[in-house]
DNA sequence: GCTTTAAAAAGTAACGT
DNA sequence: ACGTTACTTTCGAAAGC
């Protein structure tokens, strides 16, 4: 009677309050890391398919939304980091990984692991590095890929190693401390992925 | 050339046995502690007090219950002669325990190599019930129903085989993420 | 879900020298 | 630039928050 009637209202109205505040996250987060509209939609309908099928309970509202914004970057091949999402939602990078595992699977989204190249638009532009560069470090990492030197490591790990080396073949020189700083991984680890495609991929890189 | 045959890939290694167990009931833990030498018992931290022996070098997790569990041991006798010797200074120093419990073997943990370097990427693809994100961690993850055990497979062949109660499932196991990465290659 | 224990795999990180 | 230590992942049991 009117007293379901009512508790229906309230339910209605929390959902939307709830569903409104996490759209708003999305908003927040996306705008904070620059991401284009389709990934916020995205990220949107993700969000939506996860209240239909009741996976937001037990979970945080901002759990949920970071996570859905993770697995969008990762769809719209424009990737960021589970330490990136974590810094700019204020939610536990273990927390997002935990959550979009739960999401990828209870929503049936197979997303393949991502793939180094996907970095490479971004931090090259951050880095102010020409087209040619970009396009030379996208062909480093298609034979690495090739040659099996890219699996087991970290994507933005290699990816940086890419930028670097292209960045001195084609004379746009970047420190790699400047490269490590954008891609978000210590100069150490660029050193190592360094080696390893020079050494692998018969590169010369005289200084 | 190995006069063995080629047969011999599944050369496991069992590294790490947990196994639980009862010695009794209603233990005082602020005297076991006393007891036991290398002992640590921080109620506000954890529950259970932790003992480490040397010889076997097993760490021992001692509830109020009774209830025991040790790790770290390289098969289950090990376990078996860890538990009888805190079960004998216990004993000796007055307190009421068990004397030879019942032990059951809850996980063992087992590395092996593939004898091949596995595209991850292409088993993520293909294998459902794998995650593999090589952001986080450089391993794939590939959970087994048949045996019900996890295996972490790395780029270079080595396996860890994890959640198992039986220590021959080990092998199963293998031999079945073997066949599987024989299948992928003849799709591929 | 967390806390504590042990162990391996390979990559990455953060110290010190 | 090294080297060392330590963290990431997986598993299970325990009692309690």
């Amino acid at each position: 009677r009117l007293r379901k009637w009512q508790r229906r209202i309230r339910v209605s109205d929390a959902s939307e309050r709830n569903l409104a505040f996490a759209l708003s996250e999305l908003d927040r987060i996306a705008s904070k890391l620059g991401l284009p509209r389709n990934v916020r939609e995205n990220a949107a309908v993700l969000y939506r398919g996860a209240v239909e099928k009741g996976l937001i309970r037990g979970r945080s509202i901002e759990g949920v939304a970071a996570a859905a914004l993770y697995a969008a970057c990762r769809r719209c091949r424009v990737p960021r980091t589970l330490d990136e999402i974590s810094e700019a939602s204020r939610v536990d990078r273990k927390e997002i990984g935990r959550t979009y595992r739960f999401l990828s699977r209870e929503l049936g989204i197979k997303l393949a692991p991502t793939n180094p190249i996907d970095y490479v638009p971004r931090f090259a532009s951050e880095l102010g590095l020409p087209g040619e560069v970009e396009s030379k470090a996208i062909a480093i990492l298609q034979k690495a890929a090739e040659k099996g030197l890219t699996s087991g490591r970290g994507p933005t790990g290699v990816a940086a190693a890419a930028i670097y080396i292209a960045s001195v073949l084609l004379g746009n020189r970047r420190t790699q401390r400047d490269v490590a700083e954008v891609a978000g991984v210590t100069e150490v680890t660029i050193r190592n992925r360094y080696k390893e495609l020079t050494e692998h991929l018969d590169i010369d890189v005289t200084l | 050339m190995n006069n063995t045959g080629e047969i011999m890939e599944p050369k496991i290694k069992i590294v790490n046995v947990v196994v639980s167990t009862q010695i009794g009931s209603d233990i005082d833990l602020e005297e076991a502690a006393l007891i036991l030498d290398n002992a640590e018992y921080e109620p506000e931290q954890f529950p259970g007090l932790v003992c480490r022996l040397s010889e076997p070098k097993v760490a021992l997790l001692i509830f109020r219950s009774g209830k025991v569990n040790c790790t770290g041991a390289k098969s289950k006798e090990e376990a078996e002669v860890a538990i009888k010797k805190i079960i004998k200074e216990l004993k000796d120093a007055g307190m009421d325990i068990i004397d030879d419990p019942e032990v059951k073997v809850q996980n063992m943990v087992a590395t092996a190599d593939l004898g091949i370097e596995p595209n991850l990427d292409d088993i993520a693809l293909m294998i459902e019930g794998t995650e593999y994100e090589p952001e986080q961690f450089p391993g794939l993850v590939y959970r087994l129903d048949d045996p019900k055990v996890v295996v972490l497979i790395f780029g270079s062949g080595k396996v860890v085989i994890t959640g198992l109660k039986k220590e021959g499932d080990a092998e199963i196991a293998l031999n079945k993420i073997l066949e599987t990465l024989r299948e992928i290659e003849e799709i591929k």
